[in-house]
Formats: C-alpha cells, structure tokens, sequence
DNA sequence: GTAAAACTGATTGTGCGCAATATAATGGAG
DNA sequence: CTCCATTATATTGCGCACAATCAGTTTTAC
C-alpha cells in the first residue's frame, strides 16, 4: 500500500538486526557456556574481573556498572550467585563502607584456561572471517559512542 | 602480561560490542515507546502485525516466533497483556484448533500512525547518517543469516 | 482403524535488564 | 557538631528470553 510506510517495514529496521543478531551470537555462546556453567552475562563479568586481576587493579561493583552499562539490580544478585559457586568474593570496603569490592577466587582465576579458548570455537565453521569481525565491531563501538555521546534523544 | 590472552579482552569482543550496541539503541526506543506505552518487544510485535495486516494475511503465534526469532515461552504472555490492552486478538482456528491466529484490532491498527515517526525521531540528533544505517543494518542481517545457517557451532 | 510421531501453544522456572525506591555511609556547609 | 546533599549498593517488581515440560491436535504408518 503507502510506500512511505516502509520505515516500519520490520527488515528496515536497524534495531531488529541488532537486536536479532545479538541474541544469534549470546545462542551461539550458550552451549560453550555452559561448559562452565556460566551464563553470558556472567562471562561478561568474569573477563572484567580477569583483565582487572592481571593487572592488579580492584573492581568495584560500580566499576562493572561502568564497564558493562549494567547496574546493581543486574550485578548484585548476578554477584552473589558467583559468589554462591566460590567463583568471587564480595567485600565491603572498611575505609568507605558504602563501597563493595569484586575479585575473582582461586577458583574464578583458574576458569580463565578453560575460557581462553571460546572465543576461537565460537565463531569457527560459521565462514566469517577475523577481518569482518573486527570491522563490524569497530563500527558498533563507534555507533555505540554516538549514542551514548547525547544525553536526551530528543532535544533538538 | 601474556598478549596472546587479549583474545578474552572485553573489548576485543564482537559479543559485547553486540550487546552494548543493542541495549543503547534499546534504551533510546524506551522514551519514545513510552508514549503509546509499548514496551521494545511488543513494538516488533506491532511492526509484523501492522505489516501482515497492511497485505491482508493471516499471523500465527508460530509466524510472529519465526520472524522475530521468539518462541512461545515469550510470545504467549506477551500477546496476552497486549490482548488485556485491547491492541492485539487471539483466536484459536476452529479447524486446527492448535493454532491460534493473532491480529491487531482498530486500536491496534490506530497506533500505528503514532509510530511511524519514531524511526526518524530515534537517531535524530546523534550525528548517524542514513547510509552508515544502511551498511550496518545489512552486514548485520549477512552475520545473522551465516550464524543461523550452521546447526552445530561445535561442529567443526 | 488404531498406534506412533510430529506439530502448536501453553505453562513453569530461572536469570537477566531496568525503573523506582530504600538504606546506609560520606563529605561538606553552616 | 549538625544538617543535608551526594554517593554506593541493595531491594522490589515487571517484562522479557529461553529451557524444559505438558496437553491437545493432526498426520503418518501399519
């Protein structure tokens, strides 16, 4: 019918291919996860805490806030249940109470082996190759920096 | 410390660039579907009924699942608050009466002159041209549709 | 014609995301 | 020192996603 229209046409849709594409690739991850009995926001967390412990540094809670734009009614409950498999630890800062410290436990830091090589299984027999990968992620950070540039979508 | 682990740097990772890029584009639909009180989900929903009934056919829960890639887990209790909304039907065929045919109703159909302005209005102002739009939208569809087309990604 | 298999949705349970609110601690301004 | 705005995390509630299971229906095999 009305061709103007098509702006609603659901394969027009930027935010569908997005949305479509993330949730392909987080099925992709699930089985090699699972592996570790992970989810994929817990992978998430646990590469932050892994980079921060090489490099001797201390995540707080409002650290990975920052890091993974997740905040505490995400990352509390996600926390404790690492925490419940000895996974991390969870502790109070005693200078400043308000302040919750993250690390990986002996047995968090020994998961990275296991993990170092999901990210060559993932996307192996799929026929994409390292040079795509690394385009399309350069231009969702990109993209990702420009909206995140603006603070209100629709002043102006 | 060892450069050959950077493979599990977060952001060296086309997941998490995924991820980010789709929530920031999520959370900037928010505002704007919080006018016609859509959430981003049901707005996917609105868009594959709005365009079926636009070519007078027939949508099955099991076609909106195929299309947004949504099983019924997800779909049933979310056609169901838009039904208790007065925007969706959902009528079980008499003939095969596993299937139960979802349709807009007049306020459904309504609501869709409200929401062709929202795909301009959403990146209106973030400095994203339509062409770069374009490109990443298609080289996203390309991804999905290689990342679907294997059924194992164990198998080599 | 009957039994087995496949199909379509619904239900249940777990874990995110995120808004809204609460709690508690800190760091000033006076 | 006291009040108060700010900061950091926790809690609650709702709506997805998705796995697993179940209940009818229809189709297929024999």
């Amino acid at each position: 019918m009305s061709t103007d229209d098509d702006v609603l046409a659901l394969d027009n849709q930027l935010c569908f291919a997005l949305y479509a594409a993330n949730r392909a690739v987080t099925a992709r991850y699930r089985p090699l996860l699972a592996e570790l009995n992970l989810t994929y926001p817990q992978y998430l967390v646990m590469l932050v805490l892994w980079e921060a412990h090489q490099e001797g540094s201390v995540v707080r809670v409002s650290d990975l806030g920052n890091r993974l734009r997740l905040d505490s009614g995400t990352l509390t409950p996600l926390l404790k249940r690492l925490a419940e498999r000895d996974l991390v630890t969870r502790q109070r800062n005693t200078a400043d109470e308000r302040v919750v410290a993250v690390a990986p436990t002996e047995k968090g830091i020994a998961m990275r082996r296991q993990a170092r090589e999901i990210p060559e299984r993932l996307l192996c027999g799929t026929g994409i190759d390292e040079e795509r990968i690394v385009a399309l992620r350069e231009e969702l950070r990109a993209v990702l920096s420009l909206l995140e540039a603006r603070g209100e979508p629709s002043d102006q």
